[in-house]
DNA sequence: CTGGATGCAAACCCTTTGCATAAGC
DNA sequence: GCTTATGCAAAGGGTTTGCATCCAG
């Protein structure tokens, strides 16, 4: 099963926050985004639909939900941050990063999992969110000659 | 043995670019630099010295020494870039960062390698560089009431 | 000499914020 | 009604870039 627009609301109200039109539009529109979103893509999508959000509304309950644990950032080598959904059963995983074409590849390592929670215990350190990125050349981008 | 920043300059030279003065005040600079930094902090730590560099040159040198293998970035949930030197002999390694005081420990662990080696042979992925982080709260902050 | 590197300052761009208005609860 | 959320537009802040000058090779 994975998360629907009403339990991220309900998440919402436990955390005290008020559930607007432009709110409910968000997050609808969050679960049916790609695996990886920036804010721009969201905007996008929203304008796409009949209701008009601002940016600053969505710039504004993006950290929130990732506070809430609905998404989390991804993708630090962009520009601009990314997003992703965190599903109710969904692993934990990587992303391999093609420096050539941009591609990303998620993956999901057991092994890494386990390593990382056996390093949190190690150094007694409380474990919220973690995020693996692995950067190089994608299977395709391998045969092809560089072009930077 | 770890780096020095001659072995940096004869990188540059091989990748085909001049040697500067600025170039050299900015690698000797880095080598000694903490653990992480950020651009900003290395424009600092020269106008320390007697050599001015100016912003757009370090801006300038960073991405190379990056793409050279020299330096990484890491770090990412931070409103502004931070590097690390990468050591010759350094073993790849995560950070655990604390979302409460902001404190970055750094931890090797050698299962984390070895999961990494083997999810790039499965998915044909060659491998450049990675980045491991781990958010949450540290021993000394789990204990403390939260302020936010 | 000649093309790459530097410095300055302005441009960029994503993100944040102040403030008046609107609307949950 | 009281408080939080929204929207607009302007500010913010790290990073990038155009252009004239400089200098390493």
């Amino acid at each position: 099963m994975s998360l629907s627009a009403q339990d991220v609301i309900n998440e919402l109200q436990h955390a005290g926050l008020r559930i607007t039109t432009q709110r409910r539009s968000i997050i609808e529109h969050i679960l049916r985004m790609p695996a990886h979103f920036s804010a721009d893509e969201l905007l996008a999508e929203l304008h796409n639909g009949q209701m008009e959000v601002s940016r600053a509304t969505v710039y504004r309950l993006l950290p929130k939900l990732v506070q809430l644990g609905v998404v989390r950032e991804v993708i630090y080598g962009e520009e601009h941050r990314h997003y992703e959904v965190v599903g109710e059963d969904q692993q934990y995983h990587g992303h391999l990063i093609c420096e050539q074409c941009g591609r990303v590849i998620d993956f999901v390592c057991p092994a890494v999992e386990g390593a990382i929670i056996g390093v949190c215990r190690e150094y007694r350190f409380w474990h919220h969110s973690h995020t693996l990125e692995i950067t190089g050349l994608c299977e395709d981008c391998q045969d092809q000659p560089l072009n930077n």
